[in-house]
DNA sequence: GCATTGACGAAGG
DNA sequence: CCCTTCGCCAATG
C-alpha cells in the first residue's frame, strides 16, 4: 500500500508503541491513540495494525485489544488461534476470546512512558 | 467524488 | 443491563 507521508509517519508511530509493550502485557487500541494524540480515533490503530503484517521487525499485535481486553482482532491473523496461541506463550491466559486479568496485564504508554 | 466500511470507544435509549 | 447510535479518520468501492 502508498501512504501518504502524514499517514506514514502515524503508522509508525503505532508500530513502535505496539513494539514497546513488554512480554507478558498487553495494551488497547484506545491508549494508543491517545498517546499519539489522536485520541478518539482508536480505529485508525487498528487501521495500522491492518497494515502491520509482514512489517519488520514483527510487531506483537497479539498485545493489543480492545478496551474490553477481547481479542477483536484475532481474525486478522495468519489463523484466528494463532493470536491466543502467541497470548498464552507468554504467560497471557485466553478465556473465551477475552484475556484473563486484564486490568493487571494491562500496559499504558501514556504511564508507562510517560504523557 | 460520494457512500460504505473498519482489529474502537463512549454515550444514549 | 443489553442494544443501538454517533464520532473518529483513512481506505476502498
Amino acid at each position: 500500500m502508498q501512504y501518504t507521508p502524514k499517514t506514514t509517519d502515524f503508522f509508525q508511530n503505532v508500530f513502535a508503541i505496539v513494539r514497546l509493550v513488554p512480554k507478558g502485557r498487553v495494551t488497547t487500541y484506545g491508549a494508543i491513540a491517545k498517546y499519539l494524540g489522536t485520541g478518539g480515533s482508536a480505529r485508525m490503530v487498528g487501521w495500522a495494525m491492518n497494515a502491520s503484517h509482514g512489517v519488520k521487525p514483527k510487531v506483537p499485535a497479539h498485545r493489543v485489544v480492545n478496551r474490553n481486553g477481547m481479542l477483536s482482532g484475532k481474525a486478522h491473523f495468519e489463523t484466528p488461534h494463532q493470536m491466543e496461541a502467541l497470548l498464552l506463550k507468554e504467560k497471557i491466559k485466553v478465556k473465551n476470546e477475552v484475556v484473563v486479568d486484564f486490568e493487571k496485564l494491562f500496559w499504558d504508554p501514556n504511564v508507562e512512558i510517560g504523557i
